[in-house]
RNA sequence: GGGGGCGUAGUUCAGUCGGUUAGAACGCCGGCCUGUCACGCCGGAGGUCGCGGGUUCGAGUCCCGUCGCUCCCGCCA
């Protein structure tokens, strides 16, 4: 015989008179007058027992004993409940069970935190996850997570795409973030390292003929955590032979709007918008835009050209941009409040912030007085700005001024409550190829290595590299970069340029990537693919403000894990095997 | 690697200008209550104020150091 029947829905439906054997945790016991109640939980629901000394004193007495999250095993009587009595705002449903067996089958010490009580340190949450994961909160963030994987694979699997397995043990390729490395006593003093990305791998796969690939997939980085960042997490790997982005991108667009309808109940407006790299960056100042409100930064650099103000003539002069946005309100700011922003502007590089408030057809701003008529009315008009709104400016460099004005303006949105609901996605497309790194004095990939120059830059890329954009798409949402890809070099001769340019000799390339460049030049089809953070989307759709609100067992900042204690120390005998020696242990 | 915030009962927090025996709520323990469900009522236990040092007649409170957690910058092809 099985423990219990369901609670929830199953036992609601059940008629009243019949009898049942349930099984769950005490969610809560009640004494009064004579009776004890008690609330049953499982994962279905939460039901109400009623124990009465005149049906069975000893079951009676035994719940009498009962503490929160015993599990219990109960037998009784299921019973309606008069309507009057039923609080709608604890589910205990529309029936009890008035019971009169009762088995106690574990017991529970005294909590370490109450279940229902919010705002708990979070290290002390995650020592005791076991119990933190019985919490609503914490089990529909799981619930989202499971059923963003699996709407993901029914839809990749109905567009015929196999789920396939890449390595974990993968070759260290020192190229980008920091590597876990992995020592072997079969080769003492050569390492593993744990995959970034499962890419070099699904690049083979389709090389190989799997021509639709994917794979739900571990990665890690040993690189700092960040509330949405974490050092092991979880993405949606996706490669296809034969590939057109515009093929990706509604493969993709049906996917995610199947995921919102499954997870949240609605609807996706589709196709996505698209929009260049260079077009994001000028006009919201990031590569990844958040578009659910305003606030579009312009340029008035020739609505101050030649003026008197020196601060932007200056400026001006030696070949910088003054450009800025009209954000609706902030007309109450105090002094501080503006000193608060320019010293946030400071925090990203920027030397300064000009404000100018729009007030009653009155422009206020402590540099009005330096600038003519003329002048003010070109910027109001060049940021489109209108009564009630207040004008922010930047003087720098063109490059310099998109760094602080992004942030500004997401920082001004959120503070002026602009930010509005809803789901904007956005493909960003067109990223530069590569980025000048001037303390090194070398070129860096501004994506991954491995993504194919736009066709027009194939033959001038490594000419004129900070000219060149690459096959690379990213998937916006909401501001956050929940995925990118690209279309990938299946040309050897184009990859070598490329290693080439990056300063990777051909020794290096042959050995980290030999295999790779290889595989390219045994006939490679046209490829490329995709990946989401699944761990990001899942955040997203669940509202949290943490990765670690979406993962079962997250480790915390530092990538230390207060449930197991990991990471630990290894004994004497295990280092000898692999060969190594710690030279500075933990003090 | 750098900067900010936090650390007081099992939990969440309060603690005034440095001043008597460090408080509240929830939880826990005991008792009462014949329909409770945030039950109610009575009583009780529970503290190395993260740790170390300093200033002071006197430190939870001020100073220095340190540890832990967290947020951000760097970093994250």
């Amino acid at each position: 015989m099985s423990y219990r029947t369901r609670l929830g829905g199953e036992l609601r439906a059940a008629d009243a008179g019949s009898r049942v054997t349930l099984a769950g945790w005490v969610a809560r016991r009640r004494d009064h007058g004579g009776l004890v109640f008690v609330d049953l939980r499982d994962s279905a629901g939460l039901v109400q027992l009623v124990f009465d000394p005149a049906d069975q004193p000893e079951a009676h007495a035994t719940a009498h004993e009962l503490r929160n999250e015993f599990v219990v095993q109960v037998e009784g009587v299921v019973a309606p409940r008069s309507p009057e009595t039923i609080n709608p705002k604890l589910p205990t449903g529309q029936v009890e069970v008035r019971a009169d067996r009762l088995t106690v089958l574990a017991r529970a010490g005294v909590l370490p935190f109450q279940l229902d009580e919010e705002g708990v340190d979070e290290s002390l949450r995650l020592h005791h996850r076991y119990l933190d994961l019985r919490r609503g909160r914490m089990r529909h963030n799981i619930w989202t997570r499971f059923k963003l994987t699996q709407t993901i694979r029914r839809h990749m699997e109905d567009n015929d795409f196999w789920e396939l397995e890449t390595p974990i043990l993968y070759k260290s390729t020192p190229e980008g973030a920091r590597e876990f490395v992995v020592p072997t006593s079969s080769h003492p003093g050569k390492f593993y390292a744990l995959p970034q990305s499962p890419q070099t791998f699904k690049q083979l796969y389709a090389i190989s003929g799997f021509e639709r690939y994917y794979q739900i997939a571990k990665c890690f980085r040993d690189e700092a955590t960040r509330a949405d960042r974490t050092q092991e997490f979880t993405q949606l790997d996706i490669e296809m032979a034969f590939l057109e982005a515009d093929e990706l991108f509604s493969l993709l667009e049906e996917l995610w709007a199947k995921v919102w309808r499954e997870v949240l109940g609605i609807e996706l407006r589709t196709p996505f918008r698209r929009m260049s790299w260079d077009e994001a960056t000028l006009r919201y100042g990031s590569d990844k835009p958040d578009l659910r409100f305003g606030c579009e930064i312009a340029d008035v650099t020739d609505a101050l050209r030649g003026t008197e103000f020196k601060a932007f003539g200056g400026v001006i002069e030696s070949g910088g941009v003054v450009r800025g946005f009209a954000a609706p309100g902030a007309l109450e700011f105090s002094r501080k409040d503006f000193d608060d922003l320019v010293e946030f502007a400071k925090t990203w590089g920027g030397k300064g912030v000009a404000w100018l408030q729009v007030a009653g057809g009155e422009i206020r701003s402590p540099i009005a007085k330096f600038l003519s008529q003329a002048e003010l009315d070109g910027i109001v008009a060049a940021v489109d700005a209108t009564d009630g709104d207040t004008i922010f400016l930047v003087a720098d460099a063109e490059e310099a001024a998109v760094r602080v004005l992004g942030p500004l303006r997401l920082h001004l949105g959120e503070r002026l409550g602009l930010v509005g609901d809803g789901w904007e996605f956005l493909w960003v497309t067109g990223f530069p190829m590569f980025e000048w790194l001037p303390d090194e004095n070398r070129w860096k990939a501004a994506h991954n290595p491995f993504s194919a120059p736009a066709p027009e830059f194939l033959e001038t890329f490594d000419a004129d590299p900070p000219a060149a954009r690459s096959c690379q798409y990213d998937l916006v949402l909401n501001g956050n970069e929940i995925g990118g890809g690209s279309i990938r070099n299946h040309r050897p001769e184009v990859q070598r340029r490329i290693f080439e340019l990056l300063g990777i000799s051909q020794e290096r390339a042959e050995q980290n990537f030999s295999f790779l460049l290889r595989a390219l030049s045994m006939g490679a089809p046209p490829h490329g693919g995709i990946a989401f953070g699944l761990d990001r989307l899942a955040m997203l759709l669940a509202d949290a403000d943490s990765l670690r609100e979406v993962v079962a067992f997250p480790k915390g900042q530092g990538g230390a894990d207060p449930l197991t204690g990991a990471p630990s120390e290894v004994s004497a005998a295990q280092l000898t095997e692999v060969g190594l020696r710690v030279v500075a242990p933990p003090t």
